[in-house]
DNA sequence: GCTTGACTTAGAGTCAACTCAAAGTTGTAA
DNA sequence: TTACAACTTTGAGTTGACTCTAAGTCAAGC
């Protein structure tokens, strides 16, 4: 069978990618990719384009944005030039969850870090260690 | 009737943690809780310890540990003294991933704050914005 | 011609973490 | 004394994001 150059299976773009051939057909079905080309026997063919969406849309679910939006995003990429305004706002208002995501985090990692310490303490003390003979 | 002091009812507890009161109760039927005290009606009772020990779950939870292992450390913490060091390691093994998740976080953010980048030069070009008349 | 392996689809199942519902009890207030 | 609000329990339902299954197609190699 000819093969269209530069064009991947689903296999190959798991392996690329790192989501599961289950996870790129469950992608297409639910519509956050839309139709990808098909071979003549049926088989899924990813051109260069849908991988560089992919490996993007995977940036945005990496940082916790929902499926939902995701499928919004890649609609104004599919529907062309002209939206850009709009895909801004939505990476902008993406950018601000993920800081204060990030912030939060933090946050709640600084209390932990401070109970660590204190059971470094503990431990310390339980161990000689902190008083090491001669 | 008679309410022990510094006691907070499930209500209360849930104004104070922002969980929700079926969470508290959820939380007590999976034993991440264990048995909180009742009152002689057998109205649940959280004491002061109960509350911190909440408050630092919630910390656990926000940062991403699923609820198995919070049953863990919940559990040496329930288990007394003298194993502090396990308490520790926990926690240690905790932080570790919480970093490379905000790591992780960071870099994507990165991929996505170029992107934005882009999409900034666009918009820019296509509003006059960018070449103000006179 | 037959087997094998990579694919296809639609639908069902899984998982974590809630979240809700139903039916019952209790203490207070009108 | 009757209504009400706040609780109780157990079990069922929901959500988001997969993940798997079953039944079928198709091209290539033996």
């Amino acid at each position: 069978m000819m093969i269209e150059p530069d064009t991947l299976t689903v296999q190959q773009v798991a392996a690329k990618t790192g989501l599961s051939e289950h996870t790129l057909r469950y992608y297409e079905r639910i519509g956050l990719l839309k139709s990808i080309e098909r071979a003549t026997n049926g088989h899924r063919r990813y051109a260069p384009n849908d991988i560089r969406l992919i490996e993007f849309l995977i940036k945005l679910r990496a940082t916790g944005m929902p499926l939902e939006q995701m499928k919004e995003y890649a609609a104004l990429i599919r529907s062309g030039d002209g939206n850009e305004a709009d895909r801004l706002r939505l990476l902008l208002e993406h950018r601000e969850r993920v800081q204060a995501n990030i912030q939060a985090l933090q946050d709640n990692l600084a209390v932990i870090e401070f109970k660590i310490e204190g059971y470094k303490g503990i431990t310390a003390c339980l161990n000689d260690d902190s008083v090491p003979a001669e």
